[in-house]
DNA sequence: CCTTATTATCTTGACGTCAAGATAATAAAT
DNA sequence: ATTTATTATCTTGACGTCAAGATAATAAGG
């Protein structure tokens, strides 16, 4: 089943299947599976340095767009949507929160009443500025036993995976 | 940056980082960030497939798990537990409301009266099986772009990469 | 026995998310 | 000008999840 012969989680779950259901072809639930379990402890990992941070990944999600998008680090609310995969009433909440916070402030279009924008403060700021530097070193900490070469193979194979869906 | 040139959402983001914090080294984020966005994408289509067989992915994640243990289909709430990536409030939830719906029954066990057993009913059995088909089938087509030496090499990696957290 | 530790399950309270729709302002069409 | 469509944001109500701890039964130690 896998190279060196170890059954991993997945594996045991393919075993049961292909014993009950010998019908279903199950190939592709290997992937899918294991994509789904690593990207479900990946994500516990990054909370879990966030979270030292005094952040969630919800809320480093949105200050880390505000930060990268460059000074004067001001986004809409529309704007920060597309970037980040989430509902817009997942934005307000996460705004509410980091407004709430002293991460960020709303700040009103005297042009466009219909639209604010969404401002890192200088805590804010601060803030992912630290975060930032904890989490990039985690992401290298997470993906240090994957050879240089696994790496980039993996990424081209992510890439075009996502292309599908993007 | 990617072989054939074009540039995705994940490489806008790391072209942002780039520029404002050159002093990072944003290459991991590259993987996990594909990794997370690939997986939130796949998540909301199996979602979509199994909401028509009338199961959220948690209510099918339960019923698969009895339906692939085999006849008579009945574990414990730990051993549901072991097998799902879930905390044991969520697992009692889980239950409680499979058990609502009718597809699932509480059996209590007359040598330890601490534990109990999660069994499949007919109609939870029914259910799972045909939601099944229909899961299976919607692998095969979230995933039929990729060809076959590469979903192999994909596995491969994936394998490899999970193996460091489990 | 009787106390203490362990095991198995469930409860509680808080959080993050979404879909659907509400509110409000601007733009377009006549 | 006045209506209609579009855009931008926010509100509501429901759901799934988790951590921490509560409850209850069995097992182990003295």
């Amino acid at each position: 089943m896998s190279e060196d012969g170890k059954l991993d989680h997945v594996d045991k779950i393919l075993t049961q299947w292909r014993r009950e259901r010998p019908d279903l072809d199950v190939e592709p639930m290997g992937i899918l599976g294991r994509l789904k379990r690593l990207s479900t402890h990946l994500g516990r990992e990054v909370e879990a340095v966030l979270m030292k941070q005094g952040l969630s990944s919800s809320a480093f999600d949105v200050l880390a767009t505000l930060r990268r998008a460059g000074a004067p680090h001001r986004l809409s609310p529309g704007e920060l949507l597309e970037m980040t995969m989430v509902s817009s009433g997942t934005m307000t909440n996460r705004i509410d929160q980091l407004e709430k916070a002293g991460y960020v402030e709303r700040i009103l279009n005297p042009e466009d009443r219909r639209s604010v924008l969404i401002a890192l403060t200088e805590k804010g700021l601060a803030t992912v500025e630290t975060a930032v530097d904890a989490h990039v070193a985690n992401q290298h900490r997470l993906s240090k036993n994957l050879s240089a070469a696994d790496k980039a193979e993996l990424d081209r194979l992510l890439r075009k995976f996502l292309a599908d869906f993007e």
